[in-house]
DNA sequence: TTCTCAACTTTGTCAGACATAATGTTTACA
DNA sequence: TGTAAACATTATGTCTGACAAAGTTGAGAA
Protein backbone atom coordinates (compact mmCIF):
# COMPACT_ATOMS: atom_id res chain seq x y z
CA UNK A 1 0.00 0.00 0.00
CA UNK A 2 3.13 2.70 0.40
CA UNK A 3 6.76 2.47 -0.43
CA UNK A 4 9.28 1.17 1.44
CA UNK A 5 11.74 3.88 1.43
CA UNK A 6 10.41 6.85 1.67
CA UNK A 7 12.62 8.82 4.47
CA UNK A 8 15.48 10.56 3.71
CA UNK A 9 16.33 11.88 7.59
CA UNK A 10 15.55 9.69 10.93
CA UNK A 11 15.74 10.58 13.95
CA UNK A 12 18.72 8.10 14.60
CA UNK A 13 17.54 6.97 17.80
CA UNK A 14 15.62 3.85 16.91
CA UNK A 15 16.99 2.41 13.83
CA UNK A 16 17.77 -1.05 14.76
CA UNK A 17 14.73 -2.45 15.14
CA UNK A 18 13.64 -3.61 11.92
CA UNK A 19 10.00 -1.55 11.75
CA UNK A 20 8.56 -1.47 7.68
CA UNK A 21 8.95 2.39 6.93
CA UNK A 22 6.12 3.75 6.04
CA UNK A 23 3.26 5.37 7.43
CA UNK A 24 0.81 2.98 8.38
CA UNK A 25 3.11 1.60 10.33
CA UNK A 26 4.65 4.47 11.92
CA UNK A 27 1.12 5.80 12.28
CA UNK A 28 0.04 2.36 14.63
CA UNK A 29 3.42 2.03 16.47
CA UNK A 30 2.82 5.86 17.33
CA UNK A 31 -0.98 5.09 18.77
CA UNK A 32 0.08 1.78 20.45
CA UNK A 33 2.91 3.61 22.05
CA UNK A 34 0.77 6.13 23.08
CA UNK A 35 -1.52 4.04 24.07
CA UNK A 36 -4.27 6.10 22.26
CA UNK A 37 -8.16 4.55 22.77
CA UNK A 38 -10.88 5.02 20.84
CA UNK A 39 -12.33 8.55 21.12
CA UNK A 40 -8.64 9.96 21.56
CA UNK A 41 -6.91 12.62 19.40
CA UNK A 42 -4.02 11.93 17.62
CA UNK A 43 -1.56 14.29 17.36
CA UNK A 44 -1.71 17.04 14.85
CA UNK A 45 -0.45 16.96 11.30
CA UNK A 46 2.90 19.14 11.46
CA UNK A 47 3.80 17.22 14.74
CA UNK A 48 3.25 13.64 12.95
CA UNK A 49 5.61 15.36 10.41
CA UNK A 50 8.28 16.22 13.01
CA UNK A 51 7.74 12.94 15.43
CA UNK A 52 7.34 10.12 12.35
CA UNK A 53 10.11 12.00 9.58
CA UNK A 54 7.49 11.62 6.84
CA UNK A 55 6.43 14.81 4.15
CA UNK A 56 2.98 16.18 5.53
CA UNK A 57 0.92 15.08 1.87
CA UNK A 58 2.32 11.89 2.45
CA UNK A 59 1.09 11.36 6.18
CA UNK A 60 -2.56 12.91 5.25
CA UNK A 61 -2.80 10.05 1.97
CA UNK A 62 -2.57 7.41 4.61
CA UNK A 63 -5.03 9.58 7.08
CA UNK A 64 -7.27 10.47 4.61
CA UNK A 65 -7.52 6.45 3.42
CA UNK A 66 -8.14 5.72 7.30
CA UNK A 67 -10.91 8.32 7.07
CA UNK A 68 -12.90 6.73 4.51
CA UNK A 69 -12.33 3.69 6.05
CA UNK A 70 -13.96 5.14 9.47
CA UNK A 71 -10.56 5.09 11.18
CA UNK A 72 -10.07 8.38 12.15
CA UNK A 73 -12.38 11.30 11.87
CA UNK A 74 -11.04 14.79 10.73
CA UNK A 75 -12.10 18.71 11.23
CA UNK A 76 -10.44 21.84 10.42
CA UNK A 77 -9.39 22.91 14.06
CA UNK A 78 -10.67 20.39 15.90
CA UNK A 79 -7.90 17.89 14.78
CA UNK A 80 -8.25 13.82 14.02
CA UNK A 81 -9.51 11.62 16.25
CA UNK A 82 -9.78 7.99 16.46
CA UNK A 83 -13.12 6.57 15.71
CA UNK A 84 -12.59 2.87 15.11
CA UNK A 85 -9.84 0.27 16.18
CA UNK A 86 -6.87 -0.09 14.06
CA UNK A 87 -3.73 -1.67 15.27
CA UNK A 88 -0.60 -3.91 13.96
CA UNK A 89 -2.76 -6.73 13.05
CA UNK A 90 -5.77 -5.16 11.66
CA UNK A 91 -6.38 -6.29 7.87
CA UNK A 92 -8.79 -3.71 5.52
CA UNK A 93 -11.11 -5.00 3.16
CA UNK A 94 -13.81 -3.04 1.12
CA UNK A 95 -17.53 -3.44 -0.01
CA UNK A 96 -18.79 -2.20 -3.30
CA UNK A 97 -22.13 -0.90 -3.31
CA UNK A 98 -23.91 0.36 -6.11
CA UNK A 99 -25.92 3.46 -5.62
CA UNK A 100 -29.12 2.59 -7.26
CA UNK A 101 -32.77 2.66 -5.70
CA UNK A 102 -32.69 -1.13 -5.86
CA UNK A 103 -29.40 -1.42 -2.92
CA UNK A 104 -31.62 0.36 -0.66
CA UNK A 105 -33.94 -3.29 -0.89
CA UNK A 106 -30.56 -5.21 -0.83
CA UNK A 107 -29.08 -3.33 2.39
CA UNK A 108 -31.95 -4.33 4.22
CA UNK A 109 -32.10 -7.56 2.84
CA UNK A 110 -28.38 -8.38 3.85
CA UNK A 111 -28.59 -6.24 7.09
CA UNK A 112 -31.73 -8.21 8.25
CA UNK A 113 -30.00 -11.60 9.15
CA UNK A 114 -26.97 -9.74 10.80
CA UNK A 115 -28.89 -7.46 12.76
CA UNK A 116 -31.45 -10.95 13.98
CA UNK A 117 -28.70 -12.81 14.49
CA UNK A 118 -26.70 -10.30 16.53
CA UNK A 119 -29.56 -10.51 18.74
CA UNK A 120 -29.46 -13.69 19.46
CA UNK A 121 -26.06 -13.72 20.39
CA UNK A 122 -26.59 -10.62 22.63
CA UNK A 123 -29.71 -12.06 24.42
CA UNK A 124 -27.66 -15.26 25.05
CA UNK A 125 -24.00 -13.28 25.76
CA UNK A 126 -25.03 -10.32 27.25
CA UNK A 127 -23.32 -9.15 31.05
CA UNK A 128 -25.15 -7.94 33.72
CA UNK A 129 -23.68 -4.91 32.98
CA UNK A 130 -24.31 -4.77 28.95
CA UNK A 131 -28.35 -5.70 29.85
CA UNK A 132 -28.13 -2.99 31.51
CA UNK A 133 -27.02 -0.44 29.09
CA UNK A 134 -29.58 -1.74 26.77
CA UNK A 135 -32.20 -1.13 29.18
CA UNK A 136 -30.70 2.39 29.67
CA UNK A 137 -31.02 2.87 25.63
CA UNK A 138 -34.18 1.76 25.27
CA UNK A 139 -35.54 4.15 27.93
CA UNK A 140 -33.59 6.97 26.00
CA UNK A 141 -34.99 6.14 22.85
CA UNK A 142 -38.34 5.82 24.09
CA UNK A 143 -38.03 9.20 25.67
CA UNK A 144 -36.89 10.71 23.00
CA UNK A 145 -39.31 9.41 20.44
CA UNK A 146 -42.09 10.11 22.71
CA UNK A 147 -41.22 14.06 22.76
CA UNK A 148 -41.58 13.90 19.34
CA UNK A 149 -37.22 14.44 18.64
CA UNK A 150 -35.09 13.20 16.80
CA UNK A 151 -34.85 9.99 17.89
CA UNK A 152 -32.40 8.53 15.14
CA UNK A 153 -29.33 8.90 17.29
CA UNK A 154 -30.93 7.45 19.81
CA UNK A 155 -31.64 4.37 18.11
CA UNK A 156 -28.41 4.13 16.40
CA UNK A 157 -26.87 4.08 20.01
CA UNK A 158 -29.55 1.50 20.94
CA UNK A 159 -28.72 -0.79 18.66
CA UNK A 160 -25.22 -0.19 18.70
CA UNK A 161 -25.94 -0.80 22.68
CA UNK A 162 -26.78 -4.93 21.40
CA UNK A 163 -24.50 -5.10 18.98
CA UNK A 164 -21.85 -4.55 21.35
CA UNK A 165 -22.96 -7.02 23.98
CA UNK A 166 -22.52 -9.69 20.87
CA UNK A 167 -18.63 -9.54 21.99
CA UNK A 168 -17.98 -9.63 18.37
CA UNK A 169 -17.05 -6.46 16.76
CA UNK A 170 -17.68 -7.16 13.16
CA UNK A 171 -21.65 -7.03 13.34
CA UNK A 172 -21.09 -3.96 14.19
CA UNK A 173 -18.75 -2.51 11.75
CA UNK A 174 -20.71 -4.47 8.76
CA UNK A 175 -23.91 -3.29 9.83
CA UNK A 176 -22.55 0.37 10.52
CA UNK A 177 -20.92 0.57 7.09
CA UNK A 178 -24.21 -1.03 5.44
CA UNK A 179 -26.48 1.85 7.09
CA UNK A 180 -24.22 4.98 6.51
CA UNK A 181 -24.32 3.64 2.68
CA UNK A 182 -27.99 3.52 3.26
CA UNK A 183 -28.29 6.90 4.78
CA UNK A 184 -25.73 8.28 2.11
CA UNK A 185 -28.48 7.28 -0.55
CA UNK A 186 -31.52 7.77 1.34
CA UNK A 187 -31.03 11.01 2.75
CA UNK A 188 -29.76 13.28 0.41
CA UNK A 189 -31.72 12.60 -3.11
CA UNK A 190 -35.11 11.61 -1.47
CA UNK A 191 -35.05 13.33 1.77
CA UNK A 192 -37.40 11.29 3.54
CA UNK A 193 -35.84 11.63 7.03
CA UNK A 194 -38.23 9.04 9.21
CA UNK A 195 -37.20 6.01 7.89
CA UNK A 196 -38.76 3.13 10.73
CA UNK A 197 -40.37 5.98 12.44
CA UNK A 198 -43.67 2.86 13.46
CA UNK A 199 -41.31 0.50 14.62
CA UNK A 200 -40.08 2.60 17.55
CA UNK A 201 -42.78 1.61 20.01
CA UNK A 202 -41.48 -2.12 19.18
CA UNK A 203 -38.13 -1.69 20.40
CA UNK A 204 -38.83 -1.61 24.17
CA UNK A 205 -40.50 -5.12 24.27
CA UNK A 206 -37.64 -6.03 22.20
CA UNK A 207 -35.06 -4.41 24.47
CA UNK A 208 -37.05 -6.47 27.40
CA UNK A 209 -36.42 -10.04 25.49
CA UNK A 210 -33.19 -9.86 25.05
CA UNK A 211 -32.60 -8.85 28.93
CA UNK A 212 -34.58 -11.47 30.14
CA UNK A 213 -32.60 -13.45 27.47
CA UNK A 214 -35.76 -14.47 25.94
CA UNK A 215 -34.62 -15.18 22.52
CA UNK A 216 -37.35 -16.54 20.51
CA UNK A 217 -39.22 -13.46 21.37
CA UNK A 218 -36.27 -10.93 20.60
CA UNK A 219 -36.00 -12.35 17.63
CA UNK A 220 -39.49 -12.06 16.62
CA UNK A 221 -39.24 -8.48 17.70
CA UNK A 222 -36.05 -7.60 15.41
CA UNK A 223 -37.74 -9.20 12.79
CA UNK A 224 -40.90 -7.18 12.82
CA UNK A 225 -38.57 -3.97 13.03
CA UNK A 226 -36.95 -4.45 10.28
CA UNK A 227 -39.94 -6.29 8.25
CA UNK A 228 -41.23 -2.44 8.78
CA UNK A 229 -38.08 -1.04 7.66
CA UNK A 230 -37.77 -3.41 4.73
CA UNK A 231 -41.60 -2.50 3.87
CA UNK A 232 -40.99 1.19 3.83
CA UNK A 233 -37.77 1.22 1.85
CA UNK A 234 -39.39 -1.01 -0.71
CA UNK A 235 -42.30 1.61 -0.88
CA UNK A 236 -39.62 4.04 -1.58
CA UNK A 237 -37.68 2.08 -3.91
CA UNK A 238 -40.90 1.18 -6.40
CA UNK A 239 -42.50 4.97 -5.77
CA UNK A 240 -38.78 6.10 -7.59
CA UNK A 241 -39.14 4.12 -10.55
CA UNK A 242 -42.02 5.24 -12.07
CA UNK B 1 -15.16 12.73 2.69
CA UNK B 2 -14.66 15.60 1.15
CA UNK B 3 -14.73 19.13 1.35
CA UNK B 4 -17.18 21.43 -1.29
CA UNK B 5 -15.17 24.22 -2.37
CA UNK B 6 -11.93 23.47 -3.47
CA UNK B 7 -11.16 25.05 -6.84
CA UNK B 8 -10.46 28.59 -7.20
CA UNK B 9 -10.42 28.06 -10.95
CA UNK B 10 -12.85 26.73 -13.54
CA UNK B 11 -12.31 25.58 -17.25
CA UNK B 12 -15.58 28.07 -17.17
CA UNK B 13 -17.84 25.64 -20.12
CA UNK B 14 -19.19 23.68 -17.72
CA UNK B 15 -20.35 25.45 -14.51
CA UNK B 16 -24.03 25.50 -15.35
CA UNK B 17 -25.23 21.84 -14.06
CA UNK B 18 -25.04 21.14 -10.34
CA UNK B 19 -21.91 18.87 -10.06
CA UNK B 20 -20.85 18.45 -6.40
CA UNK B 21 -17.16 19.87 -6.74
CA UNK B 22 -15.08 17.06 -5.26
CA UNK B 23 -12.51 14.84 -6.70
CA UNK B 24 -14.30 11.76 -6.22
CA UNK B 25 -16.88 12.95 -8.41
CA UNK B 26 -14.74 14.49 -10.76
CA UNK B 27 -13.03 11.61 -11.20
CA UNK B 28 -15.93 9.55 -11.86
CA UNK B 29 -17.13 11.57 -14.84
CA UNK B 30 -14.16 11.70 -15.99
CA UNK B 31 -14.24 7.50 -16.22
CA UNK B 32 -17.94 7.62 -17.18
CA UNK B 33 -17.09 10.50 -20.20
CA UNK B 34 -14.33 8.49 -21.60
CA UNK B 35 -15.87 5.44 -21.33
CA UNK B 36 -12.99 3.60 -19.40
CA UNK B 37 -13.14 0.12 -18.21
CA UNK B 38 -12.08 -2.46 -16.00
CA UNK B 39 -8.47 -3.00 -17.36
CA UNK B 40 -8.19 0.48 -19.08
CA UNK B 41 -5.41 3.21 -17.79
CA UNK B 42 -6.25 6.71 -16.26
CA UNK B 43 -4.83 9.68 -17.64
CA UNK B 44 -1.45 10.67 -15.32
CA UNK B 45 -1.86 12.68 -12.17
CA UNK B 46 -0.15 15.84 -13.75
CA UNK B 47 -3.17 15.56 -16.83
CA UNK B 48 -6.22 14.88 -14.34
CA UNK B 49 -4.67 18.62 -12.72
CA UNK B 50 -5.00 20.14 -15.80
CA UNK B 51 -7.99 18.81 -16.87
CA UNK B 52 -10.49 18.48 -12.92
CA UNK B 53 -9.08 21.87 -11.76
CA UNK B 54 -8.43 20.14 -8.80
CA UNK B 55 -4.27 20.15 -6.97
CA UNK B 56 -2.32 17.20 -7.45
CA UNK B 57 -2.04 16.27 -3.66
CA UNK B 58 -6.06 16.48 -3.22
CA UNK B 59 -6.52 13.96 -6.20
CA UNK B 60 -4.03 11.80 -5.09
CA UNK B 61 -5.31 11.51 -1.77
CA UNK B 62 -8.48 10.27 -3.21
CA UNK B 63 -6.58 7.70 -6.01
CA UNK B 64 -4.58 6.49 -2.85
CA UNK B 65 -7.84 6.05 -0.72
CA UNK B 66 -9.45 4.32 -4.14
CA UNK B 67 -6.08 2.28 -4.10
CA UNK B 68 -6.27 0.70 -1.03
CA UNK B 69 -10.05 0.11 -1.68
CA UNK B 70 -9.05 -2.24 -4.65
CA UNK B 71 -10.58 0.18 -7.22
CA UNK B 72 -7.12 1.15 -8.90
CA UNK B 73 -3.77 0.08 -9.06
CA UNK B 74 -1.03 2.72 -9.30
CA UNK B 75 2.49 1.94 -10.07
CA UNK B 76 5.56 4.60 -10.96
CA UNK B 77 6.09 4.88 -14.51
CA UNK B 78 3.19 2.25 -15.25
CA UNK B 79 0.23 4.83 -14.44
CA UNK B 80 -3.16 4.03 -12.56
CA UNK B 81 -5.01 1.60 -13.98
CA UNK B 82 -8.95 0.94 -13.31
CA UNK B 83 -8.85 -2.68 -11.56
CA UNK B 84 -12.36 -2.58 -10.03
CA UNK B 85 -16.14 -1.33 -11.03
CA UNK B 86 -16.35 2.41 -9.74
CA UNK B 87 -19.31 4.62 -11.44
CA UNK B 88 -21.40 7.46 -10.08
CA UNK B 89 -23.74 4.95 -8.54
CA UNK B 90 -20.90 2.81 -6.67
CA UNK B 91 -19.94 3.44 -2.97
CA UNK B 92 -17.38 1.65 -1.49
CA UNK B 93 -17.16 1.12 2.60
CA UNK B 94 -14.41 -0.63 4.42
CA UNK B 95 -14.09 -2.90 7.16
CA UNK B 96 -11.25 -3.67 9.60
CA UNK B 97 -10.20 -7.01 11.19
CA UNK B 98 -8.35 -7.70 13.79
CA UNK B 99 -5.39 -10.40 12.82
CA UNK B 100 -5.55 -12.56 15.67
CA UNK B 101 -6.99 -16.28 16.40
CA UNK B 102 -10.46 -15.32 17.85
CA UNK B 103 -10.88 -12.95 14.72
CA UNK B 104 -11.61 -16.55 12.64
CA UNK B 105 -14.24 -17.23 15.05
CA UNK B 106 -15.54 -14.07 14.71
CA UNK B 107 -15.65 -14.07 10.95
CA UNK B 108 -17.66 -17.12 10.63
CA UNK B 109 -19.96 -16.40 13.18
CA UNK B 110 -20.51 -13.14 10.88
CA UNK B 111 -20.89 -15.42 7.92
CA UNK B 112 -23.46 -17.58 9.43
CA UNK B 113 -26.53 -16.21 9.12
CA UNK B 114 -25.45 -14.21 5.40
CA UNK B 115 -24.82 -17.38 4.21
CA UNK B 116 -28.12 -19.12 5.73
CA UNK B 117 -29.93 -16.30 3.93
CA UNK B 118 -28.74 -16.42 0.80
CA UNK B 119 -29.33 -20.14 0.92
CA UNK B 120 -33.14 -19.17 2.06
CA UNK B 121 -33.06 -16.19 -0.95
CA UNK B 122 -32.04 -18.96 -3.43
CA UNK B 123 -34.09 -21.84 -2.64
CA UNK B 124 -36.89 -19.44 -3.00
CA UNK B 125 -36.03 -16.67 -6.05
CA UNK B 126 -33.65 -18.87 -8.06
CA UNK B 127 -34.37 -19.37 -11.89
CA UNK B 128 -34.86 -22.46 -13.43
CA UNK B 129 -31.16 -21.81 -15.30
CA UNK B 130 -29.85 -20.86 -11.77
CA UNK B 131 -30.98 -24.28 -10.17
CA UNK B 132 -29.18 -25.93 -13.22
CA UNK B 133 -26.17 -24.08 -12.56
CA UNK B 134 -26.16 -24.95 -9.22
CA UNK B 135 -26.64 -28.76 -9.82
CA UNK B 136 -23.76 -28.57 -12.13
CA UNK B 137 -21.50 -26.98 -9.77
CA UNK B 138 -22.42 -29.53 -6.72
CA UNK B 139 -21.89 -32.30 -9.22
CA UNK B 140 -18.31 -30.79 -10.24
CA UNK B 141 -17.43 -30.09 -6.39
CA UNK B 142 -18.22 -34.35 -5.35
CA UNK B 143 -16.65 -35.38 -8.24
CA UNK B 144 -13.72 -33.14 -7.49
CA UNK B 145 -13.65 -33.88 -3.74
CA UNK B 146 -13.78 -38.00 -4.11
CA UNK B 147 -11.04 -37.93 -6.94
CA UNK B 148 -9.27 -36.76 -3.68
CA UNK B 149 -8.24 -33.36 -5.38
CA UNK B 150 -8.04 -29.74 -4.07
CA UNK B 151 -11.34 -28.98 -3.96
CA UNK B 152 -11.64 -25.77 -2.54
CA UNK B 153 -12.15 -24.05 -5.84
CA UNK B 154 -14.84 -25.97 -6.46
CA UNK B 155 -16.30 -25.28 -3.34
CA UNK B 156 -15.76 -21.61 -3.93
CA UNK B 157 -17.91 -22.07 -7.31
CA UNK B 158 -20.89 -24.00 -5.89
CA UNK B 159 -21.13 -21.33 -2.91
CA UNK B 160 -21.16 -18.69 -5.49
CA UNK B 161 -23.36 -20.05 -8.03
CA UNK B 162 -25.85 -20.02 -4.35
CA UNK B 163 -24.97 -16.13 -4.31
CA UNK B 164 -25.81 -15.35 -7.37
CA UNK B 165 -29.56 -16.99 -7.43
CA UNK B 166 -29.93 -14.53 -4.49
CA UNK B 167 -30.04 -11.56 -7.02
CA UNK B 168 -28.55 -9.61 -4.36
CA UNK B 169 -25.15 -9.04 -5.04
CA UNK B 170 -23.77 -7.33 -1.52
CA UNK B 171 -24.27 -10.99 0.06
CA UNK B 172 -21.69 -12.68 -2.43
CA UNK B 173 -19.63 -9.40 -2.18
CA UNK B 174 -19.71 -9.81 1.67
CA UNK B 175 -19.26 -13.57 2.09
CA UNK B 176 -16.16 -13.01 -0.57
CA UNK B 177 -14.75 -10.55 1.43
CA UNK B 178 -15.09 -12.62 4.90
CA UNK B 179 -13.64 -15.47 3.45
CA UNK B 180 -10.30 -13.46 1.41
CA UNK B 181 -9.65 -12.59 4.83
CA UNK B 182 -10.57 -15.85 6.57
CA UNK B 183 -7.59 -16.97 4.31
CA UNK B 184 -5.23 -14.16 4.50
CA UNK B 185 -5.27 -15.18 8.30
CA UNK B 186 -5.98 -18.82 7.80
CA UNK B 187 -3.79 -20.22 5.37
CA UNK B 188 -0.44 -18.16 6.07
CA UNK B 189 0.24 -18.36 9.48
CA UNK B 190 -1.50 -22.37 10.42
CA UNK B 191 -0.94 -23.75 7.40
CA UNK B 192 -4.07 -26.20 7.46
CA UNK B 193 -5.55 -26.17 4.41
CA UNK B 194 -8.38 -28.22 4.64
CA UNK B 195 -10.75 -26.66 6.64
CA UNK B 196 -14.53 -27.91 6.53
CA UNK B 197 -13.14 -31.22 4.66
CA UNK B 198 -15.84 -33.20 6.54
CA UNK B 199 -18.61 -30.72 4.89
CA UNK B 200 -18.04 -31.29 1.29
CA UNK B 201 -20.92 -34.44 0.92
CA UNK B 202 -23.36 -32.70 3.02
CA UNK B 203 -23.35 -30.15 -0.34
CA UNK B 204 -25.03 -32.73 -2.75
CA UNK B 205 -28.51 -32.73 -0.80
CA UNK B 206 -27.92 -29.04 0.14
CA UNK B 207 -28.04 -28.90 -3.82
CA UNK B 208 -31.24 -31.05 -3.87
CA UNK B 209 -32.79 -28.65 -1.11
CA UNK B 210 -32.47 -25.94 -2.90
CA UNK B 211 -33.26 -27.05 -6.70
CA UNK B 212 -36.14 -28.48 -5.49
CA UNK B 213 -37.39 -25.05 -3.30
CA UNK B 214 -37.64 -27.16 0.30
CA UNK B 215 -36.45 -24.17 2.01
CA UNK B 216 -36.30 -25.98 5.33
CA UNK B 217 -34.24 -28.59 4.21
CA UNK B 218 -31.79 -26.42 2.82
CA UNK B 219 -31.59 -23.73 5.75
CA UNK B 220 -30.99 -27.33 8.05
CA UNK B 221 -27.89 -28.17 5.77
CA UNK B 222 -26.43 -24.91 5.95
CA UNK B 223 -26.69 -24.55 9.03
CA UNK B 224 -25.10 -27.97 9.60
CA UNK B 225 -22.37 -27.26 6.98
CA UNK B 226 -20.99 -24.06 8.59
CA UNK B 227 -21.55 -25.39 11.71
CA UNK B 228 -19.32 -27.94 10.96
CA UNK B 229 -16.91 -25.71 9.34
CA UNK B 230 -17.20 -22.84 13.09
CA UNK B 231 -16.39 -26.16 15.15
CA UNK B 232 -13.19 -27.02 13.57
CA UNK B 233 -12.30 -23.18 13.57
CA UNK B 234 -13.05 -22.92 17.42
CA UNK B 235 -10.52 -26.08 17.42
CA UNK B 236 -7.89 -24.54 15.78
CA UNK B 237 -8.15 -20.95 17.82
CA UNK B 238 -7.94 -22.97 20.84
CA UNK B 239 -5.08 -25.03 19.48
CA UNK B 240 -3.55 -21.40 18.84
CA UNK B 241 -4.35 -20.10 22.50
CA UNK B 242 -1.63 -22.94 24.19
C1' DT C 1 16.71 -10.30 -34.60
C1' DT C 2 17.83 -9.52 -29.97
C1' DC C 3 20.12 -7.30 -26.29
C1' DT C 4 21.63 -3.11 -23.86
C1' DC C 5 21.35 1.40 -22.44
C1' DA C 6 19.76 5.90 -22.35
C1' DA C 7 15.78 9.03 -22.43
C1' DC C 8 11.21 9.55 -21.07
C1' DT C 9 7.05 8.97 -18.48
C1' DT C 10 4.63 8.52 -14.24
C1' DT C 11 4.01 7.91 -9.51
C1' DG C 12 6.19 8.81 -4.69
C1' DT C 13 7.82 12.19 -1.47
C1' DC C 14 8.91 16.56 0.47
C1' DA C 15 8.55 21.58 1.44
C1' DG C 16 6.25 25.92 1.79
C1' DA C 17 2.40 28.85 1.43
C1' DC C 18 -2.27 30.28 2.05
C1' DA C 19 -7.43 29.20 2.83
C1' DT C 20 -10.96 27.61 5.85
C1' DA C 21 -13.32 26.04 9.75
C1' DA C 22 -13.58 24.89 14.60
C1' DT C 23 -12.03 26.10 19.16
C1' DG C 24 -10.49 29.08 22.94
C1' DT C 25 -10.00 33.59 24.93
C1' DT C 26 -10.72 38.15 25.71
C1' DT C 27 -13.39 42.19 25.73
C1' DA C 28 -17.51 45.02 25.75
C1' DC C 29 -22.04 45.69 26.99
C1' DA C 30 -26.30 45.12 29.65
C1' DT D 1 -21.96 39.62 37.20
C1' DG D 2 -23.51 37.23 33.12
C1' DT D 3 -23.68 36.91 28.40
C1' DA D 4 -22.51 37.64 23.79
C1' DA D 5 -19.79 39.46 20.25
C1' DA D 6 -14.98 40.00 18.49
C1' DC D 7 -10.54 38.39 18.18
C1' DA D 8 -6.65 35.07 18.23
C1' DT D 9 -5.25 30.31 17.93
C1' DT D 10 -5.20 25.80 16.22
C1' DA D 11 -5.64 22.24 12.80
C1' DT D 12 -7.11 20.50 8.62
C1' DG D 13 -7.89 21.48 3.36
C1' DT D 14 -5.78 22.87 -0.87
C1' DC D 15 -2.38 24.43 -4.25
C1' DT D 16 2.21 24.82 -6.27
C1' DG D 17 6.75 23.54 -7.33
C1' DA D 18 10.59 20.59 -7.01
C1' DC D 19 13.12 16.35 -6.93
C1' DA D 20 13.53 11.09 -6.37
C1' DA D 21 12.59 6.50 -7.88
C1' DA D 22 10.85 3.00 -10.68
C1' DG D 23 8.80 1.30 -14.75
C1' DT D 24 8.29 1.96 -19.97
C1' DT D 25 9.85 2.92 -24.46
C1' DG D 26 12.73 3.33 -28.30
C1' DA D 27 17.15 3.71 -30.62
C1' DG D 28 21.40 1.73 -31.65
C1' DA D 29 24.87 -2.00 -31.62
C1' DA D 30 26.23 -6.81 -31.73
Amino acid sequence: MAERTPATKRTSQEQASEEPRDVPHALIKLIEDEGLQVGDRLPPELELVRRLGFGRSTIRETLKTWESMGVVSRNKGAGTRLIGEMSRNTLRVALTIKHEAESLIRMQQVRRPLEIEAVRLATRLATTDQRRVINARAAELIAVYEAGEDWRPADHRFHKAIHAATGNPLFEQIIDQILKCFHDIYETPFGKPHLGQDSIPLHRPLADAVIAGDEGRAVEFTERIIDMVCAETLQIAEACND
